[in-house]
This record gives structure tokens, sequence and C-alpha cells, in this order.
DNA sequence: CCTACCGATCGGTAGG
DNA sequence: CCTACCGATCGGTAGG
């Protein structure tokens, strides 16, 4: 939360992304962090508190990096419903595409997080996925799209977005991605 | 693979397919299994060789689950693009939606999994995409589907698909599910 | 940032 | 299926 971290900090937050990402949270210890920055797994402590607050940082940092990104888009003063699905649904791939990792941990490794950041991680989690399920209702009740399970639809939308990080193989640039996805989910939902 | 197993072993199973969803595979001891059973930690070794084998167990199974349903489909006669992807889809969903914990281990887990399983694994899941995407092709080519890129289709449905593990809270029936599932993705890729 | 170390727990084995 | 136990490793602390 503090914007002031020391580059070591930095340095830490990265190389566990990568562990965290490749071998899970609970599969990485301390000492894989400290190996591969060149320091003992005690010195870890001088820079962080403990192996969660590492997981807290690059959750909670994505998670704000998608809030923020969707807010830009819905204060925007867009009103089509398809165009506004469109944005989001872009801004969201191209934040798993420049975050691969992080997005990765984000995604699988939130869940061992302790209270309170474990709720406040989900509520954070709902109000994203709220905020993508206003413009599909919006969008139903402009007629823009078919008369869909909004809770559904959202939670299909975002699931086949966060499946990205698990394929993504470079062939597709994130524009074309974003609107590969768009394409079909606007079409998929259009009356 | 062994179709003849013991009660015990069936039982081993079954406990660590909820812990290794709830806790994950490295998060999960042997002695959190034995303790749920009632046994000795030391006891479950009469009956799985480890516990890289009960992961084992429950990645392979659901495995063979997947590629049968859909090989049945795929050899039920029907032509139809758009039936076909219909009901692969339909299959898939039931599947998940009677295994939800087992296929959380499978989705989240399989990469926990050594040589040559993992290869193995990978192998399977490659041959599941691919008829998916053969499916995919054969509508572009009879114009039943729009001209997309296959491979990212297939990804992205099927993404959407294996979603129904995180968020699944039992609103909505497997068929409607699998409906509202068929009519997005029909819709959104047809001509 | 290091040395030295802690108690707890890990997956697994020996032998019955 | 149990008792008894193994060496390895875990996250973390004390003290400098």
């Amino acid at each position: 939360m503090c914007p002031i971290t020391s580059t070591r900090k930095l340095e830490i937050i990265e190389v566990a992304t990568n562990l965290f990402k490749e071998k899970g949270y609970t599969g990485t210890s301390v000492r894989d962090i400290s190996a591969i920055i060149g320091i003992e797994a005690a010195s870890l402590y001088s820079h962080v508190s403990g192996k969660e607050e590492i997981l807290q940082g690059i959750c909670f940092d994505m998670a704000h990096k998608f809030l923020n990104a969707q807010e830009k888009v819905i204060n925007s003063g867009v009103q089509d419903p398809q165009k506004l699905l469109h944005q989001v649904i872009s801004q969201h791939v191209h934040l798993i595409t420049e975050n691969l990792s992080a997005v990765a941990v984000f995604w699988n490794e939130w869940r061992y997080m302790s209270e309170p950041f474990f709720s406040d991680f989900v509520t954070m989690q709902r109000t994203y996925e709220q905020h993508f399920k206003d413009i599909i209702i919006t969008g139903i009740a402009q007629k823009a799209f078919r008369p869909v399970n909004a809770t559904f639809s959202t939670m299909a939308i975002l699931s086949s977005l966060n499946g990205i990080q698990k394929w993504h193989n470079y062939t597709l640039s994130p524009e074309e991605m974003a609107n590969a996805f768009a394409d079909l989910f606007i079409q998929g939902l259009k009356t």
C-alpha cells in the first residue's frame, strides 16, 4: 500500500511472483526466493514481514490495477453497452498480457491469504464482477443484449478472459485477442 | 488404471480430492488426509505408494472421463457443427458439475505431477482441445461459423466452461448452464 | 545482510 | 493398520 518501496523489496516481489506462478505459493519456500536473489533466507525478513506479505503485495497490486482500469472506462462517458463491454474487455486483456505472472498468482494463489486480507480481496473481486454485470444489465434493458442471465454471462466472460494466462503463447497480440474476445461475446450477447 | 480398488483406497482418494481442492496439493499433508480418515499417516502407505499417486489417480480419472464423454458425442453420427458443439459443451458442463472437487484438482493441481505423468497428462489435454478445435474448423469450412481463429476460440470456450468450478453456486441446473453456454458461444461463432 | 539456531512439520520407511 | 522413527525442510527469530 505504501508507494515508497526499496528496490530490494521490488526484487523480492518480482522473484516471488515468478516462483509463486511456477511452483505455487505453498510450493515455494522463502529459501527458494532468497537463493535466486543471492541472499540468506533470514535476510528476506529485513524487507518483508513474512512470506504472506509478499503474496498480499502481488494480489492487491493486481486487484487495484484491474479496478482502476475498469473505472477509467466506466467514467469515460461511453454510453453504448456494446462499446463499453468492448472497452472493459480490452482493458482486462491488456492487463493480463502485461502482467502474466502476477495475474497467474492473483488468480490461482489468492486463496492462501489469511484474514482480513482474504475477505478484502473477495470484496474487490465482487466489485469488479458487479461492474461487468452492470454493463450487461444495462445492455439488456436497452435491448442491445438478449435477456441473458447477467450473473452467468459475467462469470462466463471473465472466466474466458482469465484463461489467457494459462494458454497465452504470443501468437496473437493483445489487440487481436481483445478484439477476438469482444467479437465473440458481443455477438454472443446481441439481440 | 486398475479397476479393482479397495474401498479404503477410494476413501483416501475422495478425502484427498476435497483437501487438494481446498488447500492445494502442496498445501495438503499426508497427515491431513489420514487424520480425516482416522488412521495414522504411515498407514496410508498400505494403500497408496505415495502422495503423488493420489494426485495421479484424481487427474487421470477425470482426463479419461472427459475424453470418453467427448468421443461418445463425436462418434454419435451428428454432423451439424452447431449441434456437435452444443453437445460437447453440454457433456463438458455435466462432467464438471458432477465432479466439482475432482475437476478443481484436475484443473489446478495437475502441474505438480512428475514425469512421465506430467507429459502424458498434457498430451491428453491437447487431444481434448484438438477435438474441440476440429469441430470449429469444420464449422468454419461449412460456413456454419465465422472465419474465427479456431485455436483462440477453442481456448476461449474451454476456459469459460472450466471457470464453472470457481463460481458455481447451484442456482442454475447443469442443463441451464449447458444451454446458456451453448447459446452464448454458438451465437458468438455463427455467420 | 549474516551466523546460528528454533520448534514444527514434511513425506516416507522399518518392522511388526 | 500401528509404533517408532528417519533426514530434510519449513517459516521465522535473536543478536549482531
